[in-house]
RNA sequence: GGGUCGUUAGCUCAGCGGUAGAGCAGGUGACUCUUAAUCACUUGGUCCAGGGUUCGAAUCCCUGACGGCCCA
């Protein structure tokens, strides 16, 4: 039937309930019981035993099964599903004559009902209310996705998630664990006396990361801005106004292409803690994750594609030299001559371009052969500092600075570093950044004086992490895109006629 | 951005050059313990859009839209 038709039917249906004097939409029910909390409560009722307590549950309704003078509807609400028992003689004599009929040719999947009754485990098993009286509750004019198939359509799925939710178990409860991952993660740094400040999303430079920023316009200002592509300078300006634990959850935009591991719209955490370096901040996201991973599965050990990861051991700690070296076969450390490097990578295959330093070679080596091997939790440690401007130089190796990236999966979940805080370095760095920018390379930093005159103001030992709120999620409910873990996730609009 | 696959009834899908189909949902009727209830009858289509080839196109070709997957 026509999609109009149906629509057409439900709202006669809705006419009827006013002809019989109920509001097809009324205002509230005084609902005592979940469907979730009495499968729990009665699991040990016996087949055909009943029990005389009186509960008023309320939900959609997901099946229905009408059989004469007996019905048995399928009631969802936000803790799970319990069945409604009809009994046609029981309605009668609590409702009135015709109340029964009106279950069975008014009623459809998808509306909302409440229903007042006591509680029975039928013959076959299921857990039901014994209604004495229900009450609809909303009058749906649109029909629900197949009860049997669930919804298939990926594009439907992500446009209208209301009916991925509905209609596909396990889509909500991928939801409800990112809100626990969320939570767990601000009871962790709250619990250690972090302090989560909010830092301007509209910005008019977007510093912190390399990635091109989306560009809106302040009407009033009549400045064009961009939203934020980090958290990171706004936040180590706190670090320097005094703030010594400091962390932000939240949003960050980027302008970039979309795939099953990129939306444009994404949520991190950004860390920083005062006189710490970047093997204090290891620590710190290792028991972090460790302890969300408890919270939110119950263990440290989890499945995802396939591969069973343990966060509970020890996570693996190699520097980028070695590990490139140990993967591949080239070793770089202590190498400073680029073209003697590029012969190298060539050799196993990577084709490096004119004019790289020894520091682009190794990442490209890393980047192509090693990252999407690294499935146990591995920090690579200490980065080239061409592509780290903004991490401090390392304490005893030339040219490459104090940073690690976490890797779990085959997925970056986790980038920190000891926090640049030399001023003269942090301004001579931007402004080889800004060269490159001017240059044309879209995605290199933009000079942000204000926060370099941050930093000349003194910003103590410090060190940071960022961690990828989707990517944990995906991790931690095996979830292989991650339109999966984004309630609603960026879509092109369907053209319109 | 490139390659590739897909888009047919409200949902899930078949049909692949000769009058658009099935199951479920919907409608009518039967049925007092169903579980994808069952039984009988039945309504429902811009076959993603536009162009082309053909006596004839959902089907073949081209262009476009949106999406999945792989690659960058």
């Amino acid at each position: 039937m026509a999609e109009e038709d149906l629509r057409r039917t439900r709202l006669e249906k809705a006419e009827q309930w006013r002809v019989h004097n109920q509001n097809p939409y009324p205002y509230r029910y005084e609902r005592t019981h979940m469907a979730g909390d009495l499968q729990t409560k009665y699991q040990n009722l016996e087949n055909g035993q009943q029990v005389e307590d009186a509960v008023s549950v309320a939900g959609r309704i997901v099946a229905r099964r009408v059989l004469g003078s007996v019905a048995f509807f399928g009631l969802q609400d936000d803790s799970g599903t319990i069945q409604l028992y009809f009994d046609k003689k029981r309605i009668r004599e609590s409702m009135g004559a015709d109340a029964f009929k009106w279950l069975d040719k008014l009623t459809d999947t998808g509306d909302f009902i409440g229903a007042h009754g006591t509680i029975r485990r039928t013959e076959r098993g299921e857990l039901s209310v014994y209604v004495h009286e229900y009450e609809l509750l909303c009058k749906s004019i649109l029909p629900l996705p197949s009860e049997y198939y669930g919804l298939a359509d990926v594009q439907k799925r992500y446009r209208q998630r209301y009916l991925d939710l509905i209609a596909n178990p396990g889509v909500r409860e991928t939801f409800r664990k990112r809100a626990l991952v969320v939570r767990e993660i601000r009871r962790f740094l709250d619990e250690r006396g972090f302090l989560e400040i909010e830092t301007p999303v509209l910005q008019t430079e977007a510093g912190g990361a390399a990635a091109r920023p989306f560009t809106t316009h302040h009407n009033a200002l009549g400045l064009d801005m961009f939203l934020r592509i980090a958290t990171e300078l706004h936040l180590k300006r706190l670090v320097v106004g005094g703030f010594e634990k400091v962390y932000e959850l939240g949003r960050i935009f980027r302008n970039e292409g979309i795939s099953t591991r990129h939306n444009p719209e994404f949520t991190t955490v950004e860390i920083y803690e005062a006189y710490s370096d970047y093997f204090d901040i290891m620590n710190l996201v290792e028991t972090l994750l460790r302890a969300v991973a408890q919270k939110v599965l119950g263990a440290t050990a989890l499945v995802c594609e396939g591969n069973t990861i343990d966060l509970g051991a020890p996570f693996r700690r190699i520097t980028m030299f070695d590990l490139v070296a140990e993967m591949t076969g080239v070793a770089l450390a202590g190498l400073r001559d680029a073209e003697k490097a590029a012969r190298l990578a060539e050799e196993v295959g990577v084709e490096v371009p004119a004019g790289a330093s020894v520091g682009q070679i190794l990442y490209q080596l890393f980047e192509e052969k090693c990252e999407t091997q690294l499935t146990q939790p591995t920090f690579v440690l200490d980065y080239p500092v061409e592509i780290s401007p903004l991490a401090k130089a390392h304490r005893s190796v030339p040219d490459m600075v104090e940073r690690f990236e976490l890797y779990i999966n085959g997925r970056e979940t986790a980038d920190g570093f000891s926090e640049l805080n030399d001023p003269v370095d942090q301004r001579a760095r931007l402004e080889t950044q800004a060269s490159a920018k001017a240059a044309g390379d879209l995605e290199a930093h933009p000079f942000d004086e204000d926060f370099v005159t941050a930093i000349e103001h003194g910003l103590p030992p410090t060190g940071g992490v960022g961690i990828g709120i989707d990517r944990l999620v995906m991790l931690l409910t095996d979830s292989p895109s991650i339109r999966d873990v984004i309630a609603f996730p960026t879509l092109r609009p369907e053209a319109v006629e």
